[in-house]
DNA sequence: GGGATTATGCTCGTGCAGCGAGCATAATGA
DNA sequence: TCATTATGCTCGCTGCACGAGCATAATCCC
């Protein structure tokens, strides 16, 4: 190389562009003067990292509609028209979900297509190719990939997913797009993320969300990050022993949790067989119990005692500030929810009783694992190789002096 | 104020020395080359920082042993030998302790007395006359307290212990010396951050930490920093209902795991009235198995399975790399480590069972709740707010130019 | 309508902290 | 004795943020 390339390979101080660019994506709508006041920078420094994310094409400064209030107008600092976009894919029960996500958290109206009967190869095919189809149109503006697909997620893989019949799939492999970085998760850890950044348990420290679809996901939120273990397979309380230690789980063990609060727990009680779309079945009895049938509402109670009795011991071991419920959870605390309420009190220590942490309805209810799937992209766009990787790509080879 | 005093509010940017400084806590024998190495510094900056350092009084250097290599011998960065230190007290069952803990987290010996009989305010005005004491011995080089209780601690406070008798007793607060900052955390929690940070389950990512005394106690340590909760009441493994539904709690709930594992659920299988002192029956229905009497094996044995089920279903839920045992946990390990193996085995999801997470002993049974409350101690010394404090009383006031 | 008030934007000089090249130093080994 | 290896130290350089001072642009109030 030339003698003029001293000192390239440095890593750059970016710290201050990051939070600016950060509390942009939490804030979209935002000023220079919020900026400095809310990052504790001089008005100096945030003009000057203003200028330096404009440079970049990343925000945009446009004129801020008048507040009414003295003083001299702000401009209101937006994300740029062309700024980086993320992909985020979900993969449910019976369809997959594809949506493009701007700077600031907006999803564009996500594609959808059904898979159900199509093996794991063709399914993952048919996303990719979408997939693919967004790189086109997008450009380099893509930068990442968030993945959320519901089963249990570990080293980066798909182990099980009973909902899905799958076992054993590197679904991130299958849909990466050559340099960008993906992220996969499990979909109750990735609703769980947008209702601690965006949702209904936004600012609270530490946050627990439980989701029901086919056995219950969930995941322990503490200042918006997941907490998902060593591996990335934490947040299965459905398989903690909170059951008929007798009844064995799909998964293995036996007393899951999971046995005791979905579909195939309703039907258990109401002395069905076991179904074989749990969350239809749920869907059913949850009608006929709203409707006024009395079986049907007995074991919707029975299901809602299991649900808050298993929530207050949750809530002893992790000490969250509240509760976020989805799904199935969320139908049953409709429905039921004084006897959700009155098992969660009794389960919890004495001590709690007096102010117990709120169990809240998730405020993502359908799209929930798509919006944090987006979340944990932009975590890798908002990082120092994030920057890195944006500044190399808009900018020309950097020339030697 | 005088004009000369520009920016004297200024944050002062302290990253270089906090690293090094941490390294060194971690890292008691280090050199200046190792330094750079593991902090990606270059030569210039390990050097100016370190005599930063030394101007502080917070490190020394000497000569290193030689290592028969070949180079420039290094010299040795140590603690200095009139560096800042942290008062640690642990209050368990019979006894306190009060201990002081340097950097590089060497205990002194610490001070023991009993306390059975008495009351909350005596035993703590004891304390705090032995604190003063230290304090007095140790002068400003005294700059943080860590204390460790046996009991459920919420919001700083001591809400719970059935171990001490005691309820409700804001233990900080009337331990507290002057301006030091003060940090208190269950006794399990603080023995977990030990393990995590210097004894067994050193390296790994995410470690969950089991002590049993009379309950169950434990953490998850996040990289080493205890998942506390948003109170710092997170880790009461033992009121999560793993057990009969029906078996009432002193804590208020039912079915607690607490109750299957310790020596209250030894005694009840055994058949014998509930003990006064779980912790001594347990001990003495251990030395029985130990030597061969059926009926305790058979109950020790019993136990031993509710442990390693419960344990299973923790590590489905929480994902940790490693599982430290202690107290009474790793008594009935030892005793009957493969119905513990077993139990939990059958308790994992079957994707866990070809490389679960293995149980380990702690390495700190006797004085891990001390150390974990030196190091937590260390932690606010080795901030920003700690080296500004640390800073400000080792130079004389600051002259106006 | 015109100053007073209020709030924000911009420029510029300053200081801190770390980088890295180059040289000095101090051991081993042939 | 001199090459080799590794660390220590000096020094000029740079990136980044600070904050004072001034410019700008709105509303408020007489």
């Amino acid at each position: 190389m030339s003698a003029g390339e001293v000192g390239r390979a440095r890593a750059l101080h970016v710290r201050g562009m990051l939070d600016v660019l950060r509390h942009v994506h939490l804030h979209p709508e935002t000023t220079r003067a919020e900026l400095a006041r809310d990052l504790g920078l001089s008005r100096g420094s945030a003009t000057e990292i203003v200028a330096r994310l404009r440079a970049l094409g990343l925000v945009e400064e446009t004129a801020a509609e008048p507040t009414g209030a003295r003083g001299r107008p702000t401009r209101a600092v937006r994300r740029h028209d062309r700024g980086p976009v993320v992909a985020a894919v979900d993969v449910s029960y019976e369809t997959w979900r594809l949506a493009v996500a701007h700077l600031g958290g907006e999803l564009e109206e996500p594609r959808r297509e059904r898979h159900r009967g199509q093996r794991p190869e063709e399914v993952l095919a048919r996303i990719s190719e979408a997939l693919h189809e967004t790189r086109a149109a997008f450009g380099t503006r893509l930068r990442a990939l968030g993945v959320s697909v519901t089963g249990t997620v570990s080293g980066g893989r798909l182990v099980e997913s009973a909902t899905l019949g799958w076992r054993d799939v590197d679904v991130a492999a299958r849909l990466r797009i050559a340099p960008l970085p993906v992220v996969i998760g499990n979909d109750a850890t990735m609703a769980g993320v947008a209702e601690a950044r965006r949702g209904a348990a936004t600012g609270a420290d530490v946050a627990l969300h439980i989701a029901i679809e086919v056995g219950i996901g969930g995941v322990v939120l503490d200042h918006g990050r997941a907490t998902v273990g060593s591996t990335g397979a934490g947040g299965e309380f459905g398989h903690l022993p909170f059951g008929d230690p007798d009844r064995p789980c799909p998964c293995g063990a036996r007393g899951c949790w999971d046995l005791e609060v979905d579909g195939r727990a309703l039907a258990r009680i109401l002395g069905d067989p076991p179904p074989a779309a749990p969350r239809s079945t749920a869907d059913a009895v949850l009608r006929r119990a709203g409707a006024g049938d009395p079986a049907a509402r007995a074991a919707v109670d029975r299901v809602a005692q299991n649900l808050g009795r298993g929530i207050g011991g949750l809530v002893n071991a992790l000490d969250p500030r509240i509760v976020t419920l989805s799904g199935l959870a969320a139908a049953v605390f409709d429905l039921a929810g004084d006897s959700v309420r009155a098992a969660y009190r009794s389960g919890l220590m004495r001590f709690r009783r007096h102010d117990p942490p709120p169990l809240i309805r998730a405020a993502f209810p359908q799209d929930g694992s798509l919006r944090g799937a987006a979340e944990l992209a932009f975590d890798t766009v908002l990082s120092e190789a994030g920057l890195d990787s944006w500044r190399a790509d808009a900018r020309p080879a950097p020339e030697t002096a």
